[in-house]
RNA sequence: GUGGCCGUAGCUCAAUUGGUAGAGCGACAGGUUGUGGUCCUGUAGGUCGCGGGUUCGAUUCCCGUCGGUCACCCCA
């Protein structure tokens, strides 16, 4: 048993599996910058004020936070989310408008781990801020499901809500609350206590029992102010024009207080765990002014990189792509010649590994074929004396000819490069 | 944070009704001395998660702890 190992709700993400996630982020890359976003990469930890921001009845706030003194008596956190970050960089940079950005990385939330959750867990998303337009909701709605298509999801399922303006959304948590408090001795104790801190989440409830007093709550859609409701009509018929499906589920509220009017999620339908969320967002119409700038309409989205990954294992798509080498240079004379054509190869843009310490034959041929190299390169008594080297086609080739061929020294890389698919 | 289940070689798992453990895969080395992927043989690799208790003796029983997993909570 080694004496470290990775801590409670990380891990180590290694080959070919972090081959598989740097190819799920340039998709997501290529997506969205196709629509003119452009990457922000903002710092891991921030001033514990501007993520206090998300709501102080929220756990990621109250309870999940990493947060700490720093050596200059600061108090800063590491962020636990995107949004507020990003917001924060709007403030602080003023983009022109709109400002479109994308982010991919790491947040972190002190949980409990499980399957799709973990303390350190990845991201990508992108904010849009100083557009109130219905149809920007719709575009980027739009961008996710293209991501989520791109990668070869099919069965990711779009839930839409809104949250009304901020108004409509308190008016509603009134009614929520008295609702709930008259049927509180039909709620499990734990909806009680979360009917103190946050009425709307009561309406989240896995719980078996709550779901006939949930099933009977007040509709948010029953207190949509005009604007409100107009507005995610536009969002609506925007998806319907551009043929996404989507269910609209009125107890859909989402974890963080600044959402108002568009809410969505992705639900994983492979998925059979709870942890079914693939990604999520909405409009943050408040936030930029929260954060001390000037008042600024703000939508985006985050999606989960596990949870999508677990979604393509469950859906079989989107393997992991093979990176191997082209070329695996089999030197039996003592690896100086390994050494300097591996360095020629490489130099000539040609990917290629070797064996070390001298081992036989035999023994770097299976190393060769493990690499998943295309060709074997050989290199032995016979081939140093005449100046030449032996080229084997590996398994893995186009047809069944395994014929291996002599090649001079000085015309390896011209050949090479003419074998070798580009 | 609460509760259920689990923790044996790098990986997937056996076994021991308490007498210090095996297989498959993988790795490494051979199979008449320059050729892999199939086959055969062999070798290495485990303080049976960690600590304490009961016992002549514990991997096996008990307690604690750490880690994993599932549900709740929360959310991506």
């Amino acid at each position: 048993m080694p004496e470290y190992h990775t801590s409670p709700g990380t891990r180590d993400i290694l080959a070919p599996d972090s081959t598989r996630w740097r190819a799920l982020v340039d998709v997501f890359a290529r997506v969205v910058e196709r629509a003119g976003f452009g990457q922000i990469i903002p710092p891991m930890f921030e001033d514990l004020g501007v993520f206090l921001r998300l709501g102080e009845a929220t756990d990621i706030v109250t309870k999940e936070m990493y947060d700490f003194e720093d050596k200059g008596g600061r108090r800063v956190a590491l962020r636990p989310e995107m949004t507020a970050g990003v917001v924060r960089a709007f403030v602080q940079h003023r983009p022109l408008l709109p400002w479109k950005a994308w982010y991919a990385g790491p947040n972190f939330r002190y949980e409990k781990a499980q399957q799709g959750r973990y303390r350190q867990f990845d991201q990508v998303g992108v904010e849009v801020l100083g557009v109130d337009d219905p149809n920007l909701d719709a575009e980027v709605i739009a961008l996710a499901w293209e991501f989520y298509g791109q990668l070869g999801l099919r069965q990711v399922r779009l839930v839409m809500n809104s949250l009304g303006e901020p108004e409509d959304r308190a008016r509603y948590v009134d009614a929520l609350r008295d609702y709930f408090t008259r049927n509180e001795d039909a709620l499990t104790p734990e909806s009680r206590q979360t009917l103190l801190r946050n009425p709307l989440r009561v309406l989240d409830s896995k719980r078996e029992h709550d779901a006939a007093v949930v099933a009977g709550a007040p509709v948010i859609a029953d207190f949509y102010s005009e604007s409100a409701a107009a507005h995610f009509a536009t969002v609506l018929a925007g998806l319907d024009r551009l043929g996404i499906p989507y269910e609209v589920r009125p107890s859909l509220v989402r974890g963080l207080d600044y959402y108002r009017k568009t809410t969505f999620e992705f639900v994983g339908a492979a998925l059979e765990a709870s942890q079914n969320a693939v990604g999520g967002g909405g409009r943050y119409d408040g936030l930029a002014e929260d954060l001390g700038g000037p008042a600024t309409p703000g939508i985006g989205f985050a999606l989960g990189v596990d949870r999508t990954l677990l979604e393509c294992d469950a859906e079989g798509v989107f393997d992991a792509p093979s990176r191997n080498v082209s070329v695996f240079v089999v030197d039996v004379t003592g690896g100086q010649e390994a050494l300097s054509i591996t360095h020629d190869l490489r130099g000539a843009a040609i990917s290629c590994d070797r064996a070390y310490e001298g081992r036989s034959m035999k023994s770097q041929m299976k190393a060769a074929d493990r690499s998943g190299a295309g060709y074997a390169l050989i290199i032995g008594g016979d081939e140093l004396a005449n100046g030449t080297v032996t080229l084997r086609p590996l398994a893995g080739q186009a047809g069944d000819d395994r014929t291996q061929i002599s090649i001079p020294r000085t015309d390896l890389i011209p050949t090479l490069k003419r074998v070798l698919p580009s």
